[in-house]
DNA sequence: TCAGTTATTGACTTTTCGTTCAGCAATGAA
DNA sequence: TTCATTGCTGAACGAAAAGTCAATAACTGA
């Protein structure tokens, strides 16, 4: 005889994972207060009270959905800055597509508009997501726009405007693809956007 | 003897637009769910059943929030673009500074946040509000572009792309502003980013 | 195989908040 | 001053979703 194989497993060490990668889908897709944790619990295969097991509450879960997902791919950028030779303008164009690149396929980039929308609600989540991502991104970029001053490739701009000024684009294009894929008429491409807003980026940037 | 002044007046005349203007602040500051109607009815000073005199239910007056609000800003700029005479990159200056000014006073200005917040939980505004400000203002700035392509001012891009790259980043630094004002170290004067924005646009679509 | 341990369940309670409505009070006409 | 009209109130309702916990079923070691 075969033993009828168990309604359930336990997974301890793997729940935790589980539940926040179903937690970020929900809520990047609906926002914090719109999602059920009803859904959440059936998205990650478990019972509402599953989630209460490992995460204190609502709140809670949503902190540690951010924690665990934005800060890792800020570190791989910022070795790329600390080992880079050569152009600037290249640095710049290999940061910008590799980030549109993520920003196309994992499921992490939809916290942007999530935070967004969120920010006010949770004022203590927020000034850790600007210390530790905005913050920190804008910094990097203010960094290779500093050096690229420094070595003359580019005219005598404030970095840190500069850096705003690299970001924004692409973070808002995202973002607007989020919200209004099902609505906009004229979808962009977001890696030739990255192309075109770089190109006109680096023109601009350029001794006249 | 002076007569005691009543407890409440009869207004139905002004009754709607402060409830509109009391749901926009907190709509836009907390976002759709997050805002309970007993703080709407008690910001525009009345009860919660008043609300619903005069609005059918929450969605309704989120709708009415929306489309009251955007939408007049928008023919302003429109006619701006049809009777301008000169160099287009300085109707393209005039434009955003006056967009850059507006945001920093008037309230509508919140709606951008508060749209993307809340796009996928209601399609139907969604696409009201794509159609009728963001594809309509895209248009507006691939049109001025356009023309300074046509006259010779511009080189040959793409204006459509164009148009998302010169109001993406003045769109977002709002947003970031209206989101993590509390938490931001650095904050942006709005004006000061658009004129530097501008400065790093003009000199990207010239010819080289 | 069995008993002890515990991860998981699911029905339950509680809370929150949109929605309703009977009654009250401001108003204006007679 | 009175009365009919009606804008407005506030208490009460009920649905939906957060949060709880005793029972249960999966695992583990002996």
């Amino acid at each position: 005889m075969n033993t009828p194989l168990p309604r359930w497993q336990r997974r301890k060490d793997a729940r935790p994972a589980e539940i926040i990668q179903a937690a970020l889908t929900l809520f990047s897709d609906k926002g914090f207060a719109a999602t059920r944790l009803d859904d959440v619990a059936k998205l990650a295969g478990v019972t509402k009270g599953t989630v209460y097991l490992y995460f204190e509450n609502k709140e809670e879960l949503f902190k540690a959905v951010v924690r665990e997902t934005v800060v890792p791919a800020l570190e791989f950028a910022e070795t790329l800055v600390e080992e880079h030779q050569g152009a600037w303008s290249d640095l710049l164009w290999q940061l910008l597509s590799s980030w549109a690149e993520r920003m196309e396929h994992a499921t992490s980039s939809g916290i942007s508009r999530l935070m967004i929308a969120e920010a006010t609600n949770f004022p203590e989540l927020a000034r850790f997501y600007v210390d530790e991502v905005v913050v920190r991104s804008r910094r990097l970029f203010a960094d290779v726009i500093s050096r690229g001053i420094q070595s003359g490739e580019f005219r005598e701009v404030d970095p840190m405007m500069a850096a705003r000024a690299v970001t924004a684009p692409l973070v808002m294009i995202k973002v607007w693809k989020q919200s209004f894929s099902l609505c906009d008429t004229e979808p962009v491409d977001l890696k030739a956007f990255a192309r075109f807003h770089f190109d006109l980026l680096v023109q601009g940037l350029r001794h006249r």
